[in-house]
RNA sequence: GGGCGAUUAGCUCAGUUGGUCAGAGCGCACGGUUCACAUCCGUGAGGUCCACGGUUCGAGCCCGUGAUCGCCCACCA
């Protein structure tokens, strides 16, 4: 019958709800940032999410504190404009399709050619990008969908390149030939912060290298005895005693049929090894700078994959180095060179991407100095200007930037941003943001360089880039600079930091004023989601399986913020039944409201109830509100999931409606017009967390003419909270004590539910009995006792349990059928506790110290404690003596 | 090598500026067909807050040392 009335299914269903408001919001443009706005803004840009494949856990739960945030907002009346888009991901996306077109076609992006495997790609960015978007949407997530950008847009292009040539023009950006990571398998470049560093197990050998002239020589130690050929020096430290006469002299490479000469260095550490340092500039970073400092020549032994060069004399070349490293080691030992060797665990940096072994390498390449951009963002850290949430944060990124080194930026890949500097035969070079057929200084023709840029050179632009910068735009004037960024741990350096020092370069303004680092997900046991070994969650399966919203309640909910978190989809239960709880409150609400047009109208102009139920709901109501408030303002939603949770399900519902019931039953006006407006400010509150449900639900309070006929939720206004009412809090809480100590006794005595009592006997002083006697009908009711007698003369009545709470003596007599010896023992316990605390309490407030000390307000909070326990261990005994009368 | 985080009930986690019997959800035990909800309601059991030392009238919280787990950064062969 009620399910007729309000049109309510029994339990939430996610599935009949949720793609009707995906589409319906998209109808209202709910989500779309006015051009022009005219009142305050709020802008977040949304990390762009690589294009190279579905969104994950990680994309869940960013999307989710965020959409937390701009639905919030909205509902606050800013004009918000949550910016998304995507990122194209250069080496990971160009290894996505280059591995797919070698499984389906067995093919390399070199059988295609460049432009050929280019649309491939486009092609790839196409679906992902599509299945991104509608990933996002389907998690109710209310970005901007009209404004999303890719960061190879057109538009995105020029801004890329007018950065580029920006800097190049201010000398920030230049090439060089210096020490870069490189990739064998990927054979590119890579920064340092595309490099991961792993264990591995080793072997660390004692060569000998026979001196030039004479007997002696010198052992070192190497863990790459491959490179011996390349070696231009021994080095040893200046100081060592074993060596310094070897200092100038010469020793024989061994195999290489060369000598080298034996040079005194700083960096070699006496300690280490033999004391003696090969020397090999071309592959290892220190041994180039010991290079550079002595003048050393640069001898390159590998190729771009990996493989011994064609070599002068060497019958190796072709072999692959780790192969190598094995034949070098033999041959050094027919030799007698091989001192020994023994197993060695040491750092080895592999790519990020693929896991192959990096090659250190010289190479000619574009660089971003560092040192004058890293000062402005280290400044806007330390002022305060930026912040972090949570604070640490704050350390790492300072850290990072105050010893970043210069930044490689030039890849050696097909797929990115090609960048824009062009050379002519004369060797004239030029930055340009338009693509140049001929040389400005001399007119003949120029070639671009064929190298792309590092996919974070354009994230970094993507907060002003996203904004029509470098034009001087409307969308930059008002969605510039962005009030948060919101991201995951690790992107700190690769992201964040860059966005800063970019954007106070080229803009001059810090491009966000929070940053905000979220949770990481884990799997059930804490360890880290991998795609490869399976153990990632589909966000998106985990909401068909329980609903979008009650994975959003989770995620926001889900520890603290950074504070890693394991995932299992017990706790989308819990989440999953807390939706179905506001779901079936709102039925029951709409269910006990009076129907009919403008109803909402009538109830608005009615005076707020004086019942202290009534007060004291709204007074948690307003609690509620700051609570949420004040969490969202730190961005720790946990906390607001946290209070709106107790204000919902255990305030709200357990507390209030229950004892609302027969109020409501009798259409009493107080208690609708509390009901109305709880469950308005309530689904307001709920909505950016749960969006779906709170649309659902209010749709239907407008349908019965309960609420003002808008369309969305983000339409009405944001909750504002009353003021506190101290004394119904306390009178309520006291009730709350009684009916609980009351249905314990009940339990005890092991009287069916379903059984009313006759008579409860409340007794204590009059001040006690009186804020209690506004709620003798109601805890009446939910403690199942016909009526409640409130009386200060001491009750006598012989066959009753008793109970002592908050200065108050709860009788309930039994007819009879009490167990006097059970009651007895039950007093002598509840006695025992009272003189337990009792005695605590008089050992603390003993203690001079103590009392002399602390505040007075703890002290007395123990006094005014001591003197209940008191009380209450009186009113035990007189009632056990009466038992024995 | 440096730095950071975690350690609280069987499990997963909260615990605001130190304030005096330590909280939630799940699980567990017991009891419930009260006409919103069994995705529910009620009651209960369960914790030397990792260890040791220190500061304090008072420490889960602050300081020190150590242990275990995890993460980040790092050009020592």
């Amino acid at each position: 019958m009620e399910q007729l009335v309000t049109g309510m299914a029994k339990a939430y269903e996610p599935e009949a709800v949720e793609p009707g408001w995906v589409s319906r919001w998209d109808e209202l443009a709910a989500f779309a940032s006015p051009e022009l706005p005219t009142s305050e803004t709020w802008t977040a840009p949304c990390p762009p999410p690589n294009v190279t494949g579905a969104l994950h856990m990680g994309h869940a739960v960013n999307g989710t504190l965020q959409d937390v945030l701009a639905r919030t907002m909205r509902m606050r009346g800013l004009a918000v404009r949550w910016q998304p888009g995507t990122d194209h991901a250069g080496i990971s996306t160009q290894m996505v399709v280059e591995r797919k077109l070698h499984r389906e076609e067995g093919k390399t992006r070199h059988d295609l050619g460049r432009a050929a495997f280019l649309e491939r790609v486009w092609a790839w960015k196409e679906d992902s990008g599509n299945q991104i978007l509608n990933q996002y949407r389907r998690m109710g997530a209310s970005l901007d969908y009209d404004r999303w950008r890719f960061t190879m847009d057109p538009e995105y292009s020029v801004a890329v390149r007018t950065a580029f040539v920006r800097l190049f023009e201010k000398g920030l950006i230049s090439r060089g030939k210096r020490m870069i990571n490189w990739c064998p398998r990927c054979l590119t470049s890579l920064s340092d912060l595309e490099v991961k560093h792993e264990e591995r197990e080793g072997r660390l050998y004692r060569v000998r290298y026979p001196a030039e002239e004479g007997e002696g020589g010198i052992e070192i130690a190497t863990v790459r005895p491959e490179t011996i050929l390349a070696d231009a020096a021994v080095a040893v430290h200046p100081e060592d005693p074993r060596y310094r006469h070897l200092i100038g002299r010469k020793v024989r490479v061994p195999l290489a049929g060369r000598s080298v000469p034996v040079i005194a260095d700083d960096y070699v550490d006496p300690e280490f090894g033999t004391g003696g340092l090969k020397v090999t500039p071309a592959h290892d970073p220190n041994d180039w700078e010991i290079g550079q400092r002595h003048e050393l020549e640069v001898l390159d032994l590998l190729t771009p994959e990996g493989r011994v060069a064609e070599w002068p004399g060497a019958p190796w070349a072709g072999l692959e180095r780790f192969e190598a490293r094995a034949r070098f080691v033999e041959a050094l030992e027919q030799e007698g060179l091989l001192v020994a060797a023994e197993d060695y665990t040491h750092q080895v940096g592999t790519c990020e991407r693929c896991a192959t072994v990096i090659e250190p390498r010289l190479s000619e390449q574009w660089w971003v100095r560092m040192a004058e951009l890293a000062g402005p963002a280290i400044a806007a850290a330390e002022s305060g200007e930026l912040r972090f949430h949570p604070e640490r944060w704050r350390d790492v990124y300072l850290d990072w930037l105050r010893n970043v080194r210069d930044w490689c930026v030039s890849r050696q890949l097909w797929w990115g941003h090609r960048i824009p500097v062009f050379t002519c035969s004369a060797g004239h070079v030029h930055a340009s943001v338009e693509d140049l057929t001929s040389c400005p200084t001399c007119g003949s023709a120029v070639e671009q360089d064929p190298d792309v840029l590092d996919t974070w050179f354009s994230s970094a632009l993507w907060p002003f880039a996203t904004q029509g910068w470098p034009l001087k735009t409307l969308d930059l004037q008002h969605y510039f600079p962005a009030q948060v960024l919101s991201t995951a741990r690790d992107i700190m350096a690769l992201w964040v930091a860059r966005m800063v020092f970019m954007s106070l370069e080229l803009t001059g303004i810090l491009p966000f004023r929070d940053v905000v680092i979220h949770a990481t997900i884990l799997t059930r046991d804490g360890k880290r989601m991998s795609k490869s070994k399976g153990t990632g969650v589909d966000p998106l399966e985990m909401m068909e399986r329980y609903g979008t919203d009650a994975c959003r309640w989770w995620m926001a909910g889900a520890g603290t913020a950074a504070q890693d978190v394991n995932f299992m989809p017990e706790k989308l239960e819990s989440a999953r039944n807390f939706c179905n709880k506001i779901w079936n409150a709102s039925r029951f609400s709409i269910m006990s409201l009076p129907e009919g047009e403008e109803t909402w109208r009538r109830l608005a102009d009615l005076p707020p109830s004086v019942d202290v139920m009534d007060r004291w709901i709204l007074s948690c109501l307003s609690r509620t509100i700051q609570q949420v408030d004040r969490a969202l303002e730190g961005y720790q939603l946990h906390l607001a999931t946290e209070a709106l949770q107790v204000f919902a399900w255990s305030e709200f519902c357990d507390w209030w409606l229950e004892a609302a019931k027969p109020r409501l039953r009798e259409g009493d006006s107080g208690a609708q017009v509390t009901l109305w407006r709880v469950l308005s400010d309530l689904l307001g509150l709920l909505h950016p967390f749960v969006p779906f449900l709170t649309e659902e639900v209010h749709a239907h309070l407008v349908h019965a003419g309960l609420a003002a006929p808008v369309d969305t939720l983000l339409r009405t206004t944001w909750p504002v909270a009353g003021l506190r009412d101290s004394d119904a809090e306390e009178a309520v809480g006291r009730m709350i004590e009684v009916v609980r100590s009351v249905r314990t006794l009940r339990q005890d005595l092991e009287i069916p539910p379903a059984k009313k009592a006759e008579r409860l006997i409340l007794e204590g002083p009059a001040q006690e009995t009186d804020t209690l006697a506004p709620l003798a009908v109601v805890v009446g009711f939910l403690a199942r006792v016909d009526t409640i007698e409130l009386q200060d003369a001491p009750y006598s009545g012989k066959g009753s349990a008793s109970v002592v709470v908050r200065g108050l003596t709860a009788h309930l007599p039994l007819e009879g059928l009490l167990d006097l010896d059970r009651e007895r023992y039950r007093l002598a316990q509840a006695l025992e506790g009272c003189k337990s605390e009792a005695a605590r309490l008089a050992g603390q407030l003993a203690n001079e110290a103590f009392v002399s000390k602390a505040p007075a307000a703890v002290v007395d909070k123990l006094r005014t404690r001591s003197r209940e326990v008191a009380d209450q261990e009186l009113a035990l005994q007189r009632r056990l003596a009466m038992l024995e009368a």
